[in-house]
DNA sequence: CTGTTAGCGCTTTCAT
DNA sequence: ATGAAAGCGCTAACAG
């Protein structure tokens, strides 16, 4: 294939030259530049990345960091960050951490990115505290999606409050045994989205005077199959709840089906909320807290292009992006039925 | 940085050496490769895939051309392919070619992968011929999933039978107003899945004597969302279909979402089949046609694997992977109300 | 505004 | 089994 000389010979000036020209730096005669490029077109030049990259220590790629790809929020944030890397001619280099059988995360190597981007975009992983060092190790613009690290850039949702808006709702239309579908409470430093998720919903609870029993408490996966498990032992319970809150729209999925197996009427019978806004919260009819999640992307692929583009303004943000209650027909007022045949017999 | 010089220095050996041992090539002493690990290890030493790649025009890097990202499909292949090409330590670099507002497809560049990546998976996009063209002109193995192309390595089911698989299963239930929601007839010469599935269909009908009428083909974009419009539009008609085969199940799932609105029962009134075998659809009791999402992925980073292995016996695989159908709750009997009626009123 | 030139860090013959 | 040395194709001073 063509190489630079080729170029430089063809056009009659410098290799140098058409490097400059090609990258549409200054100091480059408008004429020059045009025969450069023509000349670069005739002969089908491209650049050779890793030439430029290996003399310049530009990569022009970003790493995106994910634990699985097929889930519906990274899918939908990997898509927008990709789209404005593109956009800017950026490459995006993807790296996912698959749970291999033992049921342990693959180790990640944050060294092997060394000299592969200019840039990572890290989504909702739950890192180790050596992992978070040696990512930090790696001195490049780090930006966090769905959790914030000290030092690094981050964009994210207000978990806490979100959990206690989708609480608050069930509180308000009357409901008190409300139970919590979330993840396993991973005790790494930077994944607090279960975690803060919970304390939402316990803090809600609380703000209530409710109390939140513990068997009111379980681990989905942060899955619709998870959430279906969950589903069904919440109301396998001697005393089910009458609502329950999951930490994702696709664990709400999974209660939801666990409620038409059971033939729990819903809304009536029980009220379910997620969390997401997931593309097809709104055709099955389920309540959701939604989030921007295609927004956080690209926000955080323009966090992570602003630092390579030398404006370091934007290094320590930390950006929370709204979320909006949408209830749908999943929730209603919680069911009469018990609390006045308890009244009753107790009367 | 540690380079390549620091190790061979610090291990007392040269670099070409350091260079064979980090590669695990032949024609190293067992001490002599054991040093060098050491050393490297405890200098941190990481190679630098510029410089490697400069010098033996090898990426380790293969590129994924899709047209979306965030659709399940899509989502899920590209999971599978990057979790095989890491754990052959490639890298997978993400091409992704969104859709402007205009809604023409951004065009898509081939060129811009020269030097760039080893081999090329491309999934189920809609390319011209001129672009087609131009991937073979890259030389570089090519692995189409979701379609296949002449002379490129390709992992697919096989379309036309899916749809009849899907549209017998009506057939057998009893139905005849049999609609099918599908994609925009693209004219792309390798994206012939809407076409063939909607060939499958009307094969279908055509076998058992039923006339395909055109006001039971509506588009749906392959989206929920257009599966949505399709549904409403269907049962709108004056004379609406008793079953909807939909070529997707996020498109049949907007078709459930249509027929709820309506109030139309399913499937009592309305039996609704798609293809894919979402993780959702076992959820939500669609019945459908399963294809094996994740393997196709597999195979496909496999083959380029191979290829890229030195093994030509595969240059010219085009793998057609098996579906199978599973009916849920989605489909049942056709209704007889309206053939009944007819016979009375004309008996 | 343009040319010269010294690397960037590794791989790969070719010797030994 | 190991070493010496010539690039790979580009960028970035530095001159001019």
């Amino acid at each position: 294939m063509a190489r630079i000389e080729d170029v430089a010979r063809a056009a009659g000036v410098s290799t140098a030259t058409v490097s400059r020209a090609m990258r549409g730096l200054p100091n480059v005669s408008e004429a020059t530049r045009l025969t450069v490029s023509r000349v670069a077109a005739e002969l089908g030049y491209v650049v050779s990345r890793s030439a430029s990259t290996l003399a310049s220590g530009r990569t022009r790629t970003v790493a995106v960091v994910a634990p699985f790809m097929e889930r519906w929020f990274f899918a939908q944030v990997i898509g927008a960050v990709e789209a404005v890397l593109r956009a800017q001619n950026f490459d995006a280099l993807l790296i996912g951490l698959t749970q291999p059988t033992d049921g342990k995360r693959e180790q990640f190597e944050p060294d092997s990115l060394r000299g592969r981007a200019d840039a990572v975009v890290v989504l909702t992983l739950p890192l180790t505290g050596h992992e978070l060092d040696e990512v930090r190790r790696l001195a490049l613009p780090t930006v966090y999606v769905g959790s914030s690290v000290p030092g690094a850039m981050s964009v994210r949702i207000d978990d806490v409050a979100a959990a206690r808006l989708a609480t608050d709702h069930l509180l308000q239309l009357g409901h008190t045994k409300i139970a919590y579908v979330g993840g396993e409470p991973e005790q790494r430093l930077n994944f607090t989205a279960p975690a803060d998720r919970r304390a939402g919903w316990m803090a809600s609870l609380a703000a209530a005077g409710v109390e939140a029993c513990a068997a009111y408490q379980v681990p989905g996966q942060f899955t619709a199959a998870g959430g279906l498990d969950a589903g069904r032992a919440l109301l396998a319970l001697k005393d089910p709840p009458t609502a329950v809150f999951a930490a994702s729209d696709e664990m709400a999925f999974g209660v939801l089906a666990a409620a038409r197996e059971a033939g729990v009427l819903v809304p009536d019978q029980l009220s379910v909320i997620g969390i997401d806004g997931h593309e097809l919260s709104e055709l099955f009819g389920l309540s959701t807290v939604e989030q921007p999640v295609a927004r956080q992307g690209a926000l955080a692929a323009e966090l992570a292009l602003a630092a390579l583009g030398g404006d370091p303004s934007h290094l320590h943000d930390h950006i929370v992006v709204d979320v909006r209650l949408v209830p749908r027909m999943s929730t209603g007022p919680a069911p009469r039925t018990r609390g006045r045949r308890t009244a009753v017999t107790r009367s």
